[in-house]
DNA sequence: CGTTAAGTTGAGATTACTCAATGGCGGTGG
DNA sequence: CCACCGCCATTGAGTAATCTCAACTTAACG
């Protein structure tokens, strides 16, 4: 349900679907060409490892459709996310050799590969591709940030609502079929992967899950369709600030 | 202790101490001439605020001297620590008007300012500046991935083992007085700051602490200066993979 | 229709938190 | 010089949240 058919493979740039919001976003048709050279395309099954973590790493990507995680291990086995790649964001680091976390395909997934080495050139000899690359980065460190807060300070009933409230906001800024402030979506994720996310157990996500449903706060359908009947009541569960609605 | 005479206010570039490591570090003479006209020196006295989250922020910074944290707070007042400057770091957005956490002086502190505006011309007219940034926020980014890490899974033991340790090799990097496994070393941070950095609370941490004392791990003189006779049995009680040793 | 993976629910154990009292140290003023 | 105050830190006792282990349910699939 993920994968659309890329048996083709946008050779085209130009009909690319991330084309206005990935790394490449700012490039104009000169650079273009020089990154259609270095690309190729690779997909992944849902549960398909990408990259392990500390393994040599001879390209960086950009996520074309589908959603790939990132993760960090403890030798014990404890495992969690430290990143969630949705279509348009970018894996991998100019002037690095090994991935440092594991990078897997949470769905099926598409991704944009570019080699390494002529990338990390064209990143010190063009400014369009260095400076987009800065503005993706900054913004991912502020989304980790974000995600400190959430793991370090909030209960599990709100870590589970900031979560969804999150998953929420980002399906109603590309589909915008939302009536009232009232919204659904299904979620990508599975509960483990939830767990995984927001540094829980799956039982107390399963829990919390529950509990936000029993309190009428969300509907579900079957497991993994979820229905907001009113945005701002999950929002204000999530312990952050009232104001962090939705886009305008 | 932590802020030298710094009246005279490193006018030329060239006898800044992180000459070598901030944000400057790539820049030919061209470029620090330019970054020098746009730069101006602050000094804060530990505990005070250099920045409030939401206020405008008309200037990036580099620390100096002193240490700075980045903090979010929900609404009721619980805070997380999201980012801990070290001299050399780098504070403030180009193309972002206010800052999205209080940023304060965790001791006395010393920033050297640019002037937002010129600055945000300088890294899109030459790309030193701009690679540099990069960099860094690279790093800084692979930094609260590893925190994150700590925040959701560690226990309130390996949270305290590991940030004593991230000291630790912090100070064995700068000051190179090593004896043999055995280091020692001043914390910059009270209970308070460190159960914010870690998402405990300030009894946690120090009853942990007592509690690394007790099994021999650390030895403490006074409640600030912290003695670790075996740095790799610290280590393993981080949780972290074995070798995360120091730098070689 | 059995098998399997994902999810739910319960009971008890454990970890970290809360609230409260106490200890130590440095500075200030009598 | 000493007493007092404020700040930082420690320690204790009881509580609450989350985890662990285990049984059970549901949906999907061959």
């Amino acid at each position: 349900m993920f994968a659309p058919d890329l048996t083709k493979n946008f050779n085209k740039c130009g009909d690319c679907p991330i084309r206005k919001r990935a790394v490449c976003a700012h490039c104009e048709t000169e650079e273009l060409i020089l990154l259609e050279e270095m690309k190729y395309y690779r997909s992944f099954e849902a549960g398909q490892t990408v990259v392990w973590s500390g393994d040599r790493m001879d390209f960086v990507a950009s996520v074309v459709s589908g959603i790939a995680s990132l993760t960090q291990t403890l030798e014990d086995g404890r495992t969690q996310m430290v990143g969630l790649l949705l279509p348009s964001d970018f894996v991998g680091r100019p002037g690095r050799d090994s991935a440092p976390y594991d990078v897997v395909a949470t769905t099926d997934l598409v991704m944009c590969c570019f080699r390494k080495k002529p990338f990390e050139e064209l990143v010190s000899t063009t400014p369009r591709v260095a400076q987009r690359l800065l503005q993706m980065t900054l913004d991912e460190l502020d989304a980790a940030r974000e995600w400190m807060l959430l793991l370090g300070r909030k209960t599990a009933r709100e870590k589970i609502a900031s979560l969804l409230a999150i998953i929420a906001r980002r399906n109603s800024m590309l589909a915008t079929q939302t009536v009232g402030d009232s919204m659904s979506f299904d979620l990508p994720l599975t509960r483990e992967a939830m767990s995984d996310y927001l540094g829980l157990t799956l039982e107390t996500v399963s829990r919390q899950i529950s509990a936000l449903k029993k309190d009428g706060l969300i509907e579900l359908q079957g497991k993994r369709h979820i229905i907001v009947p009113d945005f701002q009541k999950l929002v204000l569960e999530s312990g952050d600030d009232a104001d962090g609605g939705l886009p305008i």
